[in-house]
RNA sequence: GGCGGCAUGGCCAAGUGGUAAGGCAGAAGCCUGCAAAGCUUUUACCCCCAGUUCGAAUCUGGGUGCCGCCUCCA
């Protein structure tokens, strides 16, 4: 039995997880601001945070995952006023892209998904409540969070006081007592919402507070999200409901590293990134899942395109392994413990993948077809709790996709069109074989070039030849 | 300036004090008409210096270099 156990950066140490509630988690992601497309940022985080929940679940624990959708924050409206239209209209699209590339990075679906704009009315009340505790103080239609009532703010960023203090930024017009308070509420009389201090919405921070605690409690397991959300985001969160709520706000706070690029950051601000949509091109979720994977997720992840190329090649080989076998309940043993070994030590997603390519060895040096099988079902097993899509290995094309292939070679070889595609290919194949027992090289080569210009691979074994979509 | 992190073969990367997992690429071989695919084999004293120790990539101290947060950001 290994301890399961996960680096927390409130201790800043490796702490044995124990969940508040005999095997049940309740974990809780910071979701995305859904103005714009997702990059490899993001896809390095939920990916990240998907295969956490894919090991909780893996592990047995009943596990509520929830992930908000933050549709309300400025710079949504301000996206929706330069263009003109509404901030629904500017939030619907982009969490449509979002959830578009969640699924193509094969990310399973959180148990809840609050948004934020259905959870107003519980931020209200929390921003109330602060306030009534004396941790807040409304000032011309905004609130704010008094940090200097909370003795612990810092203890999550490790930040002194006054070195935050001596940092801070002031700014002109200022209606806050400390340069350090942060808002909670804002005015905003063109989009906001009602509340007790006149038409506002929601600061970042309370958002988070407010649905975790609806959707998952006072207190929850774990709190995960990317690294620069330490601070001021989640202290801030810490802050707030701790105040709010009387109690202790989060066992465990995880955080991802960065994908950098050029040795930089990835992000919005610096322009340098890449969207999910546009890799989805090029790379499939499995060669995406690889390259995050083969990093522990604290690290730095520096992406191009010689790492995502090499990632896919491990990718397609691991999966490979398994094409032509079925998951059963069997898996092997000593593979399990050894994949739970690499897990239970914070993730180390790293060392699991190759034990899962020290199982897919173990595949072709079965003893018989039983073995075989057990293996590979323990490789598609463990696979999945990484989230690797087994159903990607073989690429299935329907027959209308086939055909739209493969026209040039209907003309090429004068076939009549209602001949279906499969047997179209099967046809130039004999006809290649023809060529082949001619020991005809030049007219066979020729056809594999056809083949291989329409996307199709052909393989010559003592068998026959076979093909394959590339 | 404050806080945190990182430095391992051509590239990526794991690593619990006892003498370096794994992946990619490369090379050689098998297979093939030739290829592709597949299979087999194969490449390291771990940034520098000092220390602790019988023994350090792994601990301590000091360098050097790089990155992140401290302001919206996964």
């Amino acid at each position: 039995m290994y301890m399961l156990k996960f680096y927390n950066s409130l201790s800043n140490k490796l702490e044995d997880f124990n969940p508040l509630e005999e095997n049940k988690v309740k974990m809780y992601v910071c979701g995305p601001t859904v103005y714009d497309k997702a990059h490899l940022g993001h896809a390095r985080c939920y990916i990240t945070w998907d295969v956490l929940y894919r090991y909780l679940k893996f592990l047995g624990f009943n596990t509520t995952y929830c992930r908000n959708v933050t549709d309300v924050d400025d710079k949504i409206l301000k996206k929706a006023d330069t263009q003109g239209v509404l901030p629904e209209d500017i939030t619907k699209e982009f969490y449509e892209s979002f959830t578009n590339s969640m699924k193509g990075l094969n990310c399973l679906k959180p148990d809840v998904e609050p948004r934020a704009t259905k959870t107003i009315g519980e931020m209200i009340a929390m921003v109330k409540k602060l306030i009534d505790k004396g941790f807040a103080y409304a000032v011309d239609g905004d609130v704010y969070f008094e940090v200097e009532k909370y003795k612990k703010y810092g203890q999550l960023s490790k930040q002194p006081l006054d070195d935050l203090m001596a940092g801070a930024r002031v700014e002109a017009g200022d209606k806050k007592k400390s340069p350090l308070d942060f808002a909670l509420w804002k005015k905003d009389e063109k989009h906001g919402y009602k509340s007790p201090w006149g038409l506002g919405r929601p600061g970042w921070h309370i958002e988070c507070s407010a649905m975790s605690k609806k959707f998952l409690g006072d207190s929850i397991d774990i709190h995960a999200g990317g690294a620069d959300l330490t601070f001021p985001h989640h202290e801030n969160e810490l802050a707030q409901s701790e105040c709010a709520n009387g109690c202790k706000f989060v066992n465990f706070w995880l955080h991802n590293g960065f994908v950098t690029i050029n040795k930089e950051k990835m992000s919005k601000s610096l322009n340098n990134f890449l969207t999910i949509d546009d890799l989805l091109k090029k790379y499939d979720s499995n060669a995406i899942r690889f390259f995050i994977l083969t990093n522990h997720y604290r690290m730095p992840v520096e992406f191009n395109d010689e790492a995502l190329n090499s990632a896919a090649a491990g990718a397609k080989r691991l999966i490979s392994a398994a094409v032509g076998y079925v998951k059963t309940q069997n898996v092997d043993i000593e593979t399990l413990e050894a994949f739970k070994e690499a897990m239970n030590d914070d993730l180390n997603t790293s060392k699991a993948l190759a034990v899962l390519f020290s199982i897919a060895d173990k595949i072709k040096k079965a003893q018989n077809k039983q073995e075989a099988e057990l293996y590979a079902s323990t490789l598609i097993t463990l696979g999945e709790v990484l989230g690797f899509d087994f159903s990607l290995v073989k690429k299935e094309v329907s027959d209308d996709e086939l055909k739209e292939m493969i026209l040039p070679l209907y003309k090429t070889f004068e076939i009549d069109e209602n001949i279906a595609p499969k047997d179209t290919i099967e046809k130039i194949i004999s006809i290649r074989k023809t060529a082949r027992d001619n020991k005809d090289w030049a007219k066979s080569d020729l056809i594999r070039d056809e083949f291989d210009k329409c996307g199709i691979l052909l393989k010559d074994s003592k068998e026959g030849t076979t093909w394959q979509v590339k």
